[in-house]
DNA sequence: GAGTCATATCGTAATATCTTAATATAACGT
DNA sequence: ACGTTATATTAAGATATTACGATATGACTC
């Protein structure tokens, strides 16, 4: 009826190379955890956190907190600071407005996990 | 020898509930992956975008960049346009400033995945 | 009605992540 | 020297995620 909207702009979008996102990726992974935003959210409270009272505050086993801990630090979203026995671990200044951001929104979002979002055009057989 | 730094300041932070933290880490587990963030990407540059084109772009099969929409639509972060026989999706404006944001950083993001980050206390056996 | 196109769902194998016990280490107090 | 404390590493089972072939649908064209 309408020669509009009968087609796509296939092929305007050019290639993406989806390298370009590794970084992003793999950061957005690192906080991509309950557990792991838990930390880094006290971490940006508080300056610093040492792993013994993450334990306390969050109910489980030391390796746990550890491995979460040792993650961040490997992409070199978390710095550590060594006293005594003591590990201490802050976010990584660059990475201080980024986590911030992130959880600004926390509050925001709402996800609308209840409604129903199924309207299969195929649907099963 | 000294008095201070003996201890750290244990179980000054006070209990932390995981759940808190059950939508961000849904929200950012979606955005945590190298293809859905090149699909977003595009959905903010281009307003939308149809599922045939995000095929051509990144290379990879149909059902492949289906699931990946499908993904973020199910948690709400793309909203979908039925148009003939096309599915335009674009990024719900609700999370539009927190993805515009996570992109942004894109840029800045450098992994310190090259310098080696291995200062282990506990050597291996 | 057969063929095509864009899209969606299912099933599954490969892969990655999570959690945690077992274990190790370094440094301290006794 | 032994016990304790804080932390780190390893290993392994459980669980989740990823990629994608096979397949189905709906709407068009011929």
């Amino acid at each position: 009826m309408s020669t509009e909207a009968k087609s796509c702009k296939i092929k305007e979008i050019r290639a993406i190379d989806l390298d370009r996102y590794e970084s992003v990726s793999k950061i957005l992974s690192a906080l991509s955890n309950k557990t792991r935003i838990a930390i880094i959210e006290a971490a940006m409270n508080y300056g610093e956190v040492c792993a013994c009272e993450m334990q306390h505050a969050l109910g489980l086993p030391q390796t746990t907190i550890t491995t979460h801990l040792r993650k961040m630090y490997d992409i070199g979203l978390l710095k550590q600071r060594e006293v005594w026995k003591y590990s201490y671990y802050s976010v990584n200044p660059e990475y201080e407005r980024l986590v911030s951001d992130l959880l600004d929104c926390n509050a925001n979002v709402i996800l609308p996990s209840d409604i129903p979002r199924s309207k299969n055009k195929a649907k099963r057989r």
